[in-house]
DNA sequence: CTAATGACGCAGA
DNA sequence: ATCTGCGCCATTA
């Protein structure tokens, strides 16, 4: 557990219900502006064991950016559930929801 | 040790 | 909007 990795989850953990954040701009947070891709496997195998607001993660463009459909898919309603709107393609609209 | 991989980001075309 | 190439870097083979 590097303290990049701490760090990362502690940002997550405090995106405000209903906003969103992009990988990087979490990796910026942390201190770290190159670690994006760091921050996506945190998430991809980290968010089971933690309780994470993973879903609130998209990438810069604002688009969800998962490969597995299933669980894009499921991102999706998590978001949507929170109230953000997500296209079908499973863009949001950053200016709205971004930080 | 090298090489491939990927929930990324950005500049160009 | 879509696609490509490059940079990045921990992890895996």
């Amino acid at each position: 557990m590097t303290q990049f990795t701490e760090e990362v989850l502690v940002i997550i953990k405090r995106i405000p219900y209903g906003r969103v954040m992009s990988y990087g701009q979490v990796a910026r947070f942390a201190g770290n502006n190159r670690g994006a891709r760091q921050v996506a496997r945190i998430l991809h195998s980290m968010t089971e064991k933690y309780e994470l607001p993973w879903h609130r993660i998209i990438n810069s463009k604002g688009r969800i950016s998962i490969t597995d459909a299933r669980y894009a898919a499921i991102q999706r309603e998590l978001l949507i559930s929170e109230g953000v709107e997500v296209s079908e393609e499973g863009y949001v609209d950053i200016s709205i929801y971004g930080i």
